[in-house]
DNA sequence: TATTGTATGTTTGTCAGACAAACAAGCAAT
DNA sequence: ATTGCTTGTTTGTCTGACAAACATACAATA
């Protein structure tokens, strides 16, 4: 999966060619914030939920000071809000919220898409095809989880073959808040079948180069995944990071005074 | 500008409405992020610029917790780049990142057009058409500044109207990355005159309340900012937000041991 | 002379401690 | 039931400190 990463010219000598050094792991900071994130994205912290720096700190056993930093980096991914002096909130999304989320994704998906069919290389739509057939045999053997990382695996491809770093960036941070309530996704009935379908058709137009094919292709993708969620939205009411208008109590924590 | 904030519903007495208290001026920190974020949007800090935190720390008068507070924020908005131990650098945009940036501005903001004249009150309507009257009015009379502050409520009508909160937060984090280099915009030849027959299409469309028209409209009036961005590149190339492939010197400034 | 190594000042990353202000909740007084 | 006071909690911000990573001047070396 790694990049072929060109050819350094004119380095004198023999080319030599190794895989650069990786900046090993993350600032602390970063790491901090990929935790909680991550706890976000499964509900270890469901939304709503009252995040206490103090608690962090030992919970992840860093300081108040990368903590506050990586909070701030959330904050302005909208995957918490900081209400000054009452501190950060996982962030509740309301089923408006889940709309527009995945309309956005829809049409940034297609930008994607379009430009995909325009600059990936042959490798990369020959990737797209291997990746698709290990999704459907993995829908069919495998563990649900197995399944997701291939196709965490086939959106990196599209992405990198886009070449729209900007684009991929953001719908890579879409992603992140609709995880928020996108457990429901998988378990739509009837839904893996359709998904594998749609990818199909995205491997298709990918194969024939065919831009607006490809861009249909993986907007409809987006609206499929959409329309579950919404259906399963409007089925199981509640249990998922949404909040109704008048609703409120529970998971309050104890704060301030204790009784004595 | 303000919204009509709903009325509260079963108040007893006397339906009491007045302004809520703005939740005054915000914490430090943000203050902070605001001014480097400013800073680096009127290029006072031009791209490629290094951020010292002491020096910031000393220009605003606040301590090395809050700039660095700041300085997340403003990194996960893509505004700088932090290499671990060298610190923030302000980015620099390559051309493909401004054709990126503008390709994603201009579905976005079509989404924006489609929603507002699905979702616009009348109300909100009318005000785009006083807001355009008044944009050319000023064009022709005013400075360029104060023309600038009436587009910029225009697009604030045109975002409140679409009812989409996610694409118009995209969308405005964007423009703060594109204003790395749109100065050149507003001083394209002929650009003035184009933008304000765009808006008047954009008005009209919302007026006849056509989604796809509006839609078209702003995506048209976003390819012609982008167009008249290049045009400019291709002229008078540096002086502005870019990087070419060989190119790094200058703009460095004294950073470890000095002469003794 | 060009390369390599060493020394030293800078700057960032992270921690710990401190304190005022905002907040939340209980209790008391009306 | 309303209002006000009291007090523990939590955040916002500052200060000081220190190791590690860097950058560059200077020295040593081939």
């Amino acid at each position: 999966m790694s990049k072929t990463e060109a050819d350094i010219a004119g380095m004198g000598e023999t080319a030599f060619r190794a895989d650069r050094i990786e900046r090993k792991s993350l600032t602390l900071r970063e790491r901090t914030a990929d935790a909680i994130r991550q706890a976000i994205a499964d509900h270890r912290l469901p939304p709503g939920a009252h995040l206490k720096e103090r608690e962090i700190c030992e919970m992840l056993g860093v300081s108040r000071t990368s903590v506050r930093e990586a909070l701030r980096h959330l904050e302005s991914e909208q995957l918490i809000e900081t209400v000054p002096h009452r501190g950060p909130v996982v962030v509740s999304l309301t089923e408006e919220d889940a709309r527009d989320l995945y309309k956005v994704r829809a049409v940034l998906e297609g930008v994607v898409g379009e430009q995909f069919a325009l600059n990936a290389s042959d490798e990369q739509v020959a990737l797209l095809r291997r990746l698709a057939r290990g999704m459907s045999k993995s829908a069919r053997k495998d563990t649900p989880q197995a399944t997701l990382g291939i196709i965490a695996d086939f959106y990196k491809v599209l992405f990198d073959g886009s070449k729209n770093r900007v684009c991929a960036q953001i719908v890579q941070s879409l992603n992140t808040r609709i995880s928020i309530f996108r457990r429901l996704s998988l378990a739509s009935k009837g839904r893996p079948k359709a998904m594998l379908q749609e990818v199909e058709r995205i491997v298709s137009a990918a194969e024939a180069r065919d831009p607006e094919a490809l861009k249909q292709a993986c907007i409809q993708h987006v609206e499929g995944a959409c329309a579950a969620v919404m259906r399963q939205l409007a089925a199981g009411k509640g249990s998922s990071g949404m909040q109704e208008p008048p609703d409120r109590p529970a998971k309050q924590v104890n704060t301030g005074r204790k009784s004595r």
